[in-house]
DNA sequence: TTGGCCATTTGATTTATGTCACAAAATCAT
DNA sequence: ATGATTTTGTGACATAAATCAAATGGCCAA
C-alpha cells in the first residue's frame, strides 16, 4: 500500500521537531522530495559531483569504490540513516558509488538549494552540522576499532555493533568492508 | 626573543579575516589565550573531558591511546594545525592523550565559552563547522588510503603526503600510526 | 667526555591472512 | 519447477608482516 508523500516528509520533520521550527521546515520543504527506487539503483556515482543527499526511509544502501579492479565497500546504511557523499557536499567529485541494496524509499535533499539557507536560518545550519558532526564521530570510531585490530577482532566488533549488516548484506560485500578476503570471513564465521 | 601575545592572536585572526569580522573577533578574544608549554606536556588526557581546543602556533604534537599496554599513535600535528578531541567537543571523554613532541606555542580556545556564541554569531558557527568539516574529510581520506593497503603502500603514501612527519617524529611513533611494527618500518625504509 | 638509555637496524622464526582451486548451496530467470 | 548463475564454504599452499632476539647507533645527563 502506498504511503502519501506528504506523510513521509511530515514524519521526518517530526523527528527533528525540537530542533526545526515551522520557519525552517517551510524553507526546507521545496528542496525535499520523496523518491522510490529499485534495488541496484545508483544514487551517486564515482567521479560525479551530485547535488543531492538522501535519507533512507525504507531500504538499504552501500557505498563502494574500485581498487585494483575489485569493489571495496566503505559503508552500509539502513532505515533512518542519511546517505550521501561528503566530498560532493564540499564540491569535490565522489570517490564512491552509492547503490541501493534493496528497493527503497528515500527523501532527497537538494544540497544546492539548502546550502544558501544555512546563512539565513541557524536551525538549518545546526541541523546540517549535526549530521556532519555525527558522521565525523562515526569515522573516528571506525578508525579506532579497525586500526591494528586482527580480522577476528574487526569481525566480532561489527557483529556486536551492527548485527543487521549480517542479515541484510551479502558476505562478499561485508568482507571488503572489514578489510579481509571472502574466504577469511567464511572461516571466521565457521568459528 | 619573546613575541608579544597580542601579536600572535592578531596573526591568527588575520588568517581568518575574510571570514571573521571585528564583531566575531571581539566575541572570541576573551576565550582565547596564548600559551607556551615544554615538550612532553599533555594538553588532553585519556578519559578526561577537557574544555579546550588548541591551535599549534609553533611546535608539534601527537595523539595516542593505549592498546594492550602499548601506545598507538593516531595523528601528528604541526604549525597552524588545530589540535583537540572531537569527542571532548561532543561532551564525551577523550579516548586519546594529546602530548607535545616539541616545546610549543599554542592558542587555547575555551570551548565552553565559545559554543554558546555559535547561536548568536553565524561567523563563529561557520568557522567551527569548517574546522570539523575539514577534519571529517581528513578522516575519510585516511580511511581511504589505509584500508586494504599493504604496509609498503601506507608507508610510501605517508612519505609522499606528509614528509615532515619523518623529519620531526620518532620512527617508533610513526610505526604504530601506520599500523605496522617498528621492525617492519625499519625494513621498509631500508628499501 | 663518558656511560647509560633509548631508538633503530638486522636476522631467524612464526603466524595470520591472502590466493588459487574447486565444491556445495543458494538465488534467480525462464 | 529447472537449470544457470551467483554466493558461500573448504582445502592446500604462499607470503607479508609480527614476534623474538640481539647488535648497533644516537643522544642526553652528569
Amino acid at each position: 500500500m502506498l504511503v502519501d508523500s506528504a506523510d513521509i516528509m511530515d514524519a521526518f520533520f517530526e523527528r527533528y521537531r525540537p530542533k526545526l521550527t515551522e520557519t525552517a521546515i517551510g524553507l526546507l520543504t521545496p528542496n525535499v522530495k520523496v523518491l522510490h527506487y529499485p534495488k541496484k539503483h545508483e544514487l551517486i556515482k564515482t567521479n560525479q559531483t551530485s547535488g543531492y543527499a538522501y535519507l533512507l526511509v525504507k531500504g538499504a544502501a552501500r557505498s563502494y569504490y574500485l581498487h585494483n579492479g575489485t569493489e571495496i565497500n566503505s559503508w552500509f546504511a539502513f532505515e533512518n540513516e542519511m546517505v550521501g557523499s561528503l566530498r560532493n557536499y564540499n564540491n569535490l567529485p565522489s570517490r564512491e558509488t552509492i547503490e541501493l541494496l534493496e528497493d527503497s524509499t528515500l527523501l532527497s535533499f537538494n544540497v544546492n538549494g539548502i546550502k544558501p539557507l544555512m546563512a539565513e536560518n541557524i536551525e538549518i545550519s545546526n541541523f546540517i552540522n549535526q549530521v556532519i558532526g555525527e558522521y565525523c564521530l562515526y569515522l573516528e570510531d571506525k578508525l579506532f576499532y579497525t586500526h591494528l585490530r586482527s580480522a577476528r577482532e574487526r569481525y566480532t566488533a561489527l557483529l556486536a555493533q551492527e548485527p543487521n549488516v549480517f542479515k541484510r548484506v551479502p558476505l562478499t560485500y561485508i568482507a571488503s568492508f572489514l578489510g579481509i578476503s571472502r574466504e577469511t570471513l567464511s572461516r571466521l564465521r565457521a568459528k
